[in-house]
RNA sequence: GGUCACGUGGUCGAGUGGCGAGGCAAAGGUCUGCAAAACCUUACUACAGCGGUUCGAAUCCGCUCGUGACCUCCA
């Protein structure tokens, strides 16, 4: 391992901290995963990128890291819906599926999703639904320290009684006090939500919810035939795979408050420990602005972007453009979609991307001009920086009109440096950043292929007899059909 | 109403006290029959507003305006 200081800013502290694992070269780290009812979309894009970002970079540095991602696919109810019906049951109904139908579909679909992403597979992909013993265990410990109560056979977790021996809302900056008088403040009605008179203090949140008769998706309890809270289930799979203490833990910034806030209390109640040393948090993407969202009317899945279906899309969006448009900001930032910022951020990968192929031409002379090894450090310094992929990037472009400029000539380097700069630009841009080259579609249309070579042999004829006015026709026709043609010396060439 | 963020040039997006990150777009140039592409060069044109601290602030503090996220069973 390497004598890297990376850096990581720390949501429960504020601050950026220097990274320490609890038991090195070990490294556990826990990210909250999709609910698995419907289409992954741009939103799940971003936590996965990120997190595999830092996995990837956590494993360039020698640590043997063990990635958990669950997967959501138990009793969670639908906050727009009337009644507290379970999401993946009510899609369950309107598609004629099982519940557990439904959870293959999507999880199927989000793992492709990913994978056109490059987004490598986690350690453990733990579902909720396989880990109700667990649950059940872990409620049973807050109960018995004194940290639940039972009311009609749910479970209720007291955040007043553990207000006084550990402070609630350490995480999310929220003071127990105003999380009541918020309520009263509201203006108008205070939503009527199911349960919500079985508890002692509205603050307080549901460990074990009993089902209702229709409700299909249910596992027996000591309490109840019922389904788990929504936010045990990360802190019993976070325990059970990675230990009581473990390193990361990580998610959108929307699940700051309440669910990983309710995280950090189950765990402490039930195991009287602080369970996590570093809470990492992405920001949002937002559309014009505004987060995204299926009420908004703004929600676009992955499978839009990669076909380019959507009203909003101007055209089709690869998945690499994807990601490198995710890692050109920097996690903690909010990040704005848009057709130009997704063509600039396509434009500047396809540059990237020559580049390395440039590389590859290079002949190297006796000495270089260009400091290869000032580059390597400050790649390493953006990422040791809290994981700055953006100010990396902007290190990987001075590369590349360094690229260029030994390429023109007017920089020389020599084979030793060469190589470093070689595998420096793998380590980076495939390694860590994780980015690959798209096959172009073309390639197996072999046809096509010879008929535009055929059109084009036509054309260097005519321009070798001076008939312009022919060569000017088939490269405006084929342009036309939106085809690129460059000229060359030697020829030409063309893409699709 | 509460909590927490954010407001940077045409645009996206870094930077958190003192040499104007970078991408895209734009302009000029090289190349070329002309283009396209590629590459090179350039913009002293940016830090929401007002005040304060400081030798010096986009960067720290205060206020104002604006935007966003979260605010008890939505993960």
């Amino acid at each position: 391992m390497s004598e890297h200081n990376l850096y990581l800013y720390n949501s429960l502290t504020r601050k950026k901290e220097l990274f320490k694992p609890v038991t090195p070269p070990n490294i556990g780290m826990y990210v909250c995963g999709p609910t698995v009812y419907g289409e992954p979309h741009l939103g799940h894009a971003r936590p996965a990128i990120t997190f595999d970002l830092l996995f990837r970079y956590l494993k360039h540095l020698g640590f043997k890291v063990r990635y958990v991602r669950n997967i959501t696919d138990v009793g969670h109810l639908e906050s727009d819906a009337d009644e507290g019906e379970d999401k993946i049951l009510k899609k369950a109904r309107l598609e004629q599926l099982e519940p557990m139908e439904v959870v293959q579909l999507y999880s199927d679909i989000y793992h492709d999703k990913m994978q056109e992403l490059n987004v490598l597979r986690p350690s453990i992909e733990p579902r909720a639904s396989g880990h109700i013993i667990e649950q059940i265990q872990m409620i049973q410990k807050i109960l018995d320290n004194g940290y639940a109560y039972v009311t009609n056979g749910s479970v209720y977790f007291d955040v007043q009684k553990y207000n006084q021996k550990y402070k609630y809302g350490k995480l999310s900056g929220r003071v127990l006090e105003d999380l009541l008088s918020s309520d009263e403040r509201t203006e108008g009605h205070i939503r009527k939500l199911d349960g919500q008179d079985e508890k002692k203090h509205p603050a307080d949140f549901a460990l074990w919810k009993k089902a209702e008769v229709e409700h299909i998706m249910r596992w027996p309890s000591p309490w109840s035939d019922g389904f788990p809270g929504w936010h045990i289930e990360c802190s019993a799979m976070g325990a059970k795979y990675l230990g009581e203490v473990f390193d990361i833990h990580g998610g959108g910034i929307d699940l700051l408050f309440p669910h990983h806030e309710c995280e950090i209390a189950q765990s402490q109640a039930a195991n009287g420990k602080e369970a996590v040393r570093y809470w990492v948090h992405n920001n949002l993407i937002t559309i014009n602005g505004q987060k995204m969202g299926k009420s908004l009317g703004n929600f676009i899945t992955l499978e839009q972007f990669f076909t380019g279906k959507h009203s909003l899309l101007k055209k089709v969006f690869t998945p690499m453009t994807i990601r490198f448009f995710i890692l050109q900001a920097h996690y903690r930032s909010t990040i704005d979609f848009s057709n130009e910022s997704l063509e600039a951020s396509e434009k500047g990968l396809q540059r990237l991307f020559k580049a390395i192929h440039s590389l590859e031409k290079i002949i190297p002379t006796e000495k270089s001009t260009v400091d290869i090894q000032s580059i390597r450090d400050k790649c390493y310094a953006a990422l040791n920086d809290d994981l700055n992929s953006s100010v990396l990037i902007s290190h990987l472009f001075d590369s590349v009109k360094t690229i260029n400029l030994i390429i023109s000539g007017s920089e020389s380097i020599s084979a030793e440096d060469l190589e470093t700069f070689k595998k420096l630009f793998h380590i980076f841009v495939f390694d860590i950043l994780g980015l690959t080259e798209e096959n172009k579609q073309s390639e197996s249309d072999n046809l096509l292929k010879e008929v535009v070579n055929l059109l084009l042999n036509l054309r260097q004829e005519a321009k070798a007899k001076k008939d312009f006015a022919t060569a000017d026709k088939i490269r405006s026709d084929l342009v036309g059909l939106g085809f690129t043609i460059k000229d060359r010396k030697d020829g030409y060439e063309w893409e699709y």
